[in-house]
This record gives structure tokens, C-alpha cells and sequence, in this order.
DNA sequence: TAATATGGTTTGCGTCACAAACTAGTTTTT
DNA sequence: AAAAACTAGTTTGTGACGCAAACCATATTA
């Protein structure tokens, strides 16, 4: 099999990261440990349904870790990167700021 | 009218930019004034179809200007950013930076 | 004149991001 | 105690769009 998947360490933006709603996502959860579904909703100004369906996605490729519990009878979900998804984020901007700068340096 | 198109001065990525292709293509010709189609085609890695389309849209967009001449009787396109091409992508990665960065500081 | 190359454009399909609708349970109101 | 409204998310329907493949027009070579 040829190293050649969406992510790898080859020269391309990897696209679950890439995409805006989840770039922005990840850029919060990179700014501490756990947070909570609520606070990320606000912070990033997204809609339950897209936060809940990107954070599926995110989970189910091993970049987020989900955490579900009960306070006050009711439900909580929170979330924090995994080392992976932290790797995959330092490399994703390494990435862009090489692409961006130009080809010649 | 309420100032929010999908580019304007709003903190959010402009999503001509953003999309992968054309992030690159916009990268190459920030490097330089006019450029060839065949450049662009090799040096981002895309293929004829791709390139064409996004070209086509980033022409509509008022970020890329065209020009297309016959030399050696054969068809020659060129391209180059215009000014609010250069503009636009200049607030891109500003946008980038801060959204990436962290959201306190 | 048939094949091959060059320089692109157009088309069809599959993915996916978004908003809207829905689910499940809790608290408040009447 | 039933209904209404709120909390905390999940599921669904659909339109947009990015991609590869097919196509087109002209020029060159065999």
C-alpha cells in the first residue's frame, strides 16, 4: 500500500481538519483539556446539529475523545483532543504555513 | 444591507480561499505576476479539469485575472491575482492566524 | 490521413456541510 | 397531574460542490 491517505505526512492539507467548522473546533479544544458541548457550541457559534455531527466525525477518526456523564440529573458531553488529534493539528498548520508561504523557501 | 458576505471583513474564512485547491493555486500565483495554466497544472499537481473550474470561479470572483493569446499558433492562457485577489487572500491568512492561534490573545 | 500531442472545457457522480426536524428527559407552570 | 417549555443534544433531507473522466478543437508527426 502507497502512503497516500487524506492525513499522512505528505504535503496536503488533511481535509478533517481543514474544513472550517471543524478547524475551528479543534482550535478550541487545542486551548485546554476537557469542554463541554455547550461551551464549544458557543464559542464557536455553530448550530447543535453541525457541532454534534462534526464531533462524530472528529471522535470517530480518533482526533477528539468524548466524555458522557450526568450532572444534575442531566446530560453532559464534553470533549478533549487526543494526542493524535493534537499531532495531526501541529502538522495541519505546519502544513498550510508551508503551502502559504510559497514553494521556494 | 447587513455586511456578511462569505468574504468581507468578518472573521470567518472566505471560503473561495479555504478549499484546498484553490488555497494552492492562490499561493502559487502570490508568488508572482502572470503565470501560465501548464505552470500552475504542474506545480500544484491537479489535473486540466480541476484547474479549469476553479479557475473559472476564481475569474468570477473578481480574484484572478485571464488571459488567453495564441503564441506558436497555439492557445495560451495566463493568469494572475488582482489586486482584491491579493487583498482577499492577504485577510485570508490573517483570519487563519488568529483563528488557529487561539481565540485569547 | 490517421494517430498523437497540446491546451484546455464540460459532464456525471459521490460526498458532505448545513439547517431543520426530531428525540429523550427535566423543570416549570397551571 | 397534565401540559407547556426548557435542556442537551441527535438524526435526517437536500442542495452545493469538488473530483475524475470524458470530451473538444487545433496542431504536429508518421
Amino acid at each position: 500500500m502507497s502512503r497516500s491517505a487524506g492525513n499522512g505526512h505528505n504535503g496536503t492539507l488533511d481535509p478533517l481538519i481543514h474544513e472550517s467548522s471543524r478547524l475551528m473546533i479543534i482550535s478550541v479544544l487545542n486551548e485546554g483539556p476537557w469542554m463541554e458541548f455547550g461551551f464549544v457550541l458557543t464559542t464557536t457559534g455553530l448550530t447543535k446539529g453541525n457541532l454534534s455531527t462534526h464531533m462524530a466525525r472528529l471522535v470517530a477518526a480518533g482526533y477528539v475523545e468524548e466524555w458522557k456523564e450526568f450532572v444534575d440529573r442531566k446530560p453532559r458531553t464534553s470533549y478533549r483532543l487526543t494526542r493524535r488529534g493534537r499531532e495531526a493539528f501541529r502538522h495541519y498548520q505546519k502544513t498550510w504555513r508551508q503551502l502559504t508561504g510559497g514553494k521556494m523557501r
